[in-house]
DNA sequence: AATTATTTTTAGTTTTGTCTAAATTTATTT
DNA sequence: AAATAAATTTAGACAAAACTAAAAATAATT
């Protein structure tokens, strides 16, 4: 396996994340997601593209290709290994994780990051409730709902949380849901989309719509 | 304090380094120590110049400002914090350590450094035996000798190692010798500056001169 | 279908850090 | 004190990665 420098890296993991919800990934997204110019996202997937690592025509948008995928899944371990590392053993909270990894996941000495895992007891997860690709690049598909589309009456465990601010960790906090916490449904408004929701035997209570709609969970 | 490039925190390293003996550093000696070029190093004293991390007036050398010290302490610490991360928890031999930190190191964020330390429980010294500056820029001064110049039949204790190869560590495990073992000379050999030495109450044993040269111990 | 708007690409700069080759300065010999 | 050698700097080139402004292609409207 090739290395590649920081900026490619960057953009390849960009791609990755984008194609998840899109089918193809125009040049004005990777832009956007960068805080780069359309400008400089054309010149790097003229590269990516002569490197094999992703398809592109120009004007027709991009798809990694399967050694892209590769790349990008290499890249996705490390930074979710270190979000990991710095979660559980340094105590960092839950939003300020990701400014650190995304430096660390460049860090490409395989003996590093598979003795990280190692030390780290083989997480599954990182602290977002995000899947962690193992050594071979192979990730857990797991079919999460948005809390949105959960059904009353179903119990379910929250999986992952969508925006990764320090706001929205606040109220979680203060709501006391987090990765793992298993919730129901008792009651949807439909005046304004909040919703009445139980963590176990506790008295239930309401979130707004604007909270449901980052929470995603896993049931049956 | 400003941020640097990993480019200016490397020369500004390899300064720091080549100063503790030397009371002015040249260009040919910082181009050999990162395995640059001449004209290079010109160009990047300069810049460091520029930004008053170190004194330089042209064909003269270079010395380090204080301010280029304290960025330069910054840098060792960040280093060595690593390569003792690297070594009591990811298990990593001796003479791997130093790669990876090369790398490490240039990771800035301060909360990140200062709850690594926390983790690791404030270790003072790295994996080689080098003082680790504290969060100040505070670094112990240890009075380490090289092992050829320490009288006979005196004990000290093994300080650091400069040569810092699996090749060295090869034969230092094969004598039973690391950081912290207490030793003494016995008997110096004149014809090939041989050194008889004893650690505890075992037998006495041999080394060779070259790899007496990099051994430093502290003594009293 | 023609016009307008949006997206994407191209062309040309800029900054950072590196290099080679030539010029200059300093150090060492004769 | 010249002459020669070594070290250092300058000049000019190059690659990577970013940018702006203009051109070209595609998409959306009228
Ligand atoms: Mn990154
Ligand atoms: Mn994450
Ligand atoms: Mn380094
Ligand atoms: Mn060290």
């Amino acid at each position: 396996m090739l290395n590649y420098s920081t900026s490619e890296e960057n953009y390849i993991k960009a791609v990755y994340h984008l194609q998840l919800t899109d089918d193809s990934v125009t040049t004005n997204e990777v832009a956007g997601y960068l805080k780069t110019k359309p400008a400089s996202v054309t010149d790097m997937m003229k590269k990516l593209k002569a490197k094999k690592l992703l398809n592109y025509e120009r004007y027709r948008g991009f798809r990694l290709t399967a050694e892209g995928t590769k790349v990008a899944l290499g890249i996705i371990r490390r930074h979710r290994l270190w979000e990991y590392f710095l979660a559980e053993k340094l105590r960092f909270n839950w939003d300020e994780v990701h400014e650190v990894a995304e430096e660390l996941e460049h860090i490409t000495n395989k003996k590093l990051v598979d003795k990280l895992d190692e030390f780290l007891g083989y997480p599954r997860t990182d602290p977002h409730g995000d899947p962690i690709p193992d050594a071979n690049g192979k990730i857990e598909v797991t079919r999460k709902i948005c809390l949105t589309e959960l059904p009353v009456n179903k119990t379910a465990t929250v999986n992952s949380v969508s925006d990764q601010s320090s706001k929205i960790l606040e109220l979680l906090e203060h709501k006391k849901i987090s990765i793992g916490t298993r919730l129901e449904i008792k009651k949807r408004f439909e005046f304004d989309k909040s919703l009445e929701i139980r963590i176990g035997r506790q008295p239930a209570f309401t979130i707004s719509s604007q909270l449901a709609e980052n929470i995603f969970v896993t049931h049956e």
